[in-house]
DNA sequence: TCGGGCGATACCCCCAAGGTATCACCACGG
DNA sequence: CCGTGGTGATACCTTGGGGGTATCGCCCGA
């Protein structure tokens, strides 16, 4: 009658490795057991998930069909799971997620006026968890940076910032006002995943080192060992003497969206779209470093 | 581990009735194996989510987020066997929700040029229930009109269309080129549940008849038993020699948009979304009776 | 031809979901 | 003040399914 999540997550599992001994291991149970149970599966499902060829296992259609909505679902029961132990504790309290750079305070704060018995939480996301930690309950509403896969999420454009070049302080073009990408054609690059800072394709894609947060990233690039791209309010969040920014205005700009599971209504979050909507100018002027040397100048001829 | 479908669902019988033994008897199960299970669900969660009183069964904080959350993930659940067994059949095939009056047909002919092997199915949806058969699979992709809960489901624009008073034949303003919301002010209203026909608050909400689809609607106004509104695309698809419609200029517009569940990803389901953004102009052109009268008048010109 | 890898089968144990009978509690009427 | 009916919980039984181990059948490569 209804679907057992279990034989769904065993499922996945298989899935994932083409191999039921494997799966078995990694599910810390026995293989015939697993094999059972996938029977099982198939049987309610009525039709059968993998072909068992002596070549190995592959999945049918009906099985592509299942991967391609297991891993929503799963993650869907697992966020109620979250969700009802953070309402039995009574726990007035919002999980925001943001990327590196993105300063989630303006919100916070126009939020926190509103609602002053709720306690804002903040998490970091990375390029590969971040619709993950949205679909799984881990963070109610989150800051992110396009590409991502807006399956199952409810996303809402923000605002946009400049790419920059990302270079070691001794770099030929490291005093420039501004680089193209051309000039940058021949360089190294240290790959991150979020392809949102990964400019045009380049020859061999699996070349160079890949990273995955950014400090990683700007130890690799003061290490001389490539080049990379950041959005620029990483610049303020993230500056160090060994390492220099330069715009690359030829770059088509980061996106910032806002985004929270769609499957979901939260009075909570819907406030704080609306207050992270309002201050959307705000949050984008503090990844202005421009911004930040004027009002210290402004302070020390002041002091 | 994995939370246990059959108990959300039981969970939901209760929630709903907030009585055990009727839930049991609607759940076709003793009452004391339903009082068990929800005790295993609150165990397995953590927390109760019920008070018994001995004033009765009433939600705790955590039972009311359960609720809020158990209909999407049960209909998600149920969504996805259904894909999977479509797919298992090896049938391509899409199925197109539509409210009455919007014709399906311009955007299914695009579509199928560019799917020749794909048969679209087509399927009438009522106000009460467009947002479940996107959520359950019964439908792929719908026309909807607004308002709808759009929890779970991606909504994107297409078009808008006037909205029309439905006006007896014999009516004091059925020959009127238009009416405006005042001149209609004291007469009984057809009510539908669908608010994108239901201009502003009426002093008696729940005074009048309450129907469910338009041809409900006709037969009462009809009748005589009140007057009602709907889209100006329905005016060309339920003409009856009973019926007048009249253009009401001072009410707000009705908004069609296109939806599918957001928690899916569909090569077909996205070729047809781009096939009905292509073809929005064309499918409110359709609804538009004077086009279709200065296309019969050219045609009878020329026989 | 034979051994090794892999999924399926056979056969056990045990827990949990189903059932029935009954209890405990409470509101309410006489 | 005491039955009485309604409601959820408890006790106890049966059964099906999920867990295990041992082993088979099959195919492939040495």
């Amino acid at each position: 009658m209804d679907l057992d999540l279990r034989k769904l997550r065993y499922f996945v599992a298989v899935a994932d490795r083409l191999h039921f001994g494997r799966a078995a291991e990694e599910l810390h149970i026995a293989q015939p057991v697993l094999s059972r149970q996938i029977r099982a599966l198939e049987h309610d499902l009525g039709t059968s998930l993998f072909n068992r060829d002596s070549h190995g296992v592959t999945l049918t259609d009906a099985g592509r069909q299942l991967m391609d909505d297991a891993g929503p679902l799963l993650a869907s029961a697992h966020a109620v799971r979250r969700r009802v132990s953070a309402s039995a504790l009574g726990s007035r309290r919002l999980v925001v997620g943001f990327r590196a750079g993105i300063p989630v305070i303006p919100a916070a704060r126009v939020f926190e006026a509103r609602h002053p018995d709720v306690v804002v939480d903040v998490q970091r996301m990375e390029w590969d968890d971040q619709a993950t930690m949205l679909l799984d309950g881990r963070v109610d509403v989150g800051y992110v940076r396009l590409p991502i896969d807006e399956t199952g999420l409810r996303l809402t454009p923000l605002y946009t910032e400049p790419l920059m070049a990302v270079l070691p302080t001794g770099h030929r073009l490291a005093g420039k006002d501004e680089v193209s990408e051309s000039d940058l054609a021949g360089e190294p690059l240290v790959w991150h995943g979020d392809a949102s800072t990964q400019p045009t394709r380049r020859p061999h894609p699996d070349s160079g080192l890949r990273v995955r947060g950014v400090e990683e990233k700007l130890e690799h690039v003061a290490a001389g060992r490539g080049i990379s791209f950041v959005g620029r309010s990483e610049t303020v969040f993230y500056s160090r003497p060994d390492i220099s920014y330069v715009p690359v205005p030829d770059l088509p700009p980061a996106q910032i969206h806002l985004a929270m599971a769609a499957d979901r209504t939260s009075p909570l979050a819907d406030d704080f779209f609306a207050a992270a909507q309002a201050t959307a100018e705000v949050t984008a002027e503090c990844g202005n470093y421009e911004m930040w040397q004027r009002a210290n100048d402004a302070v020390s001829r002041h002091g």
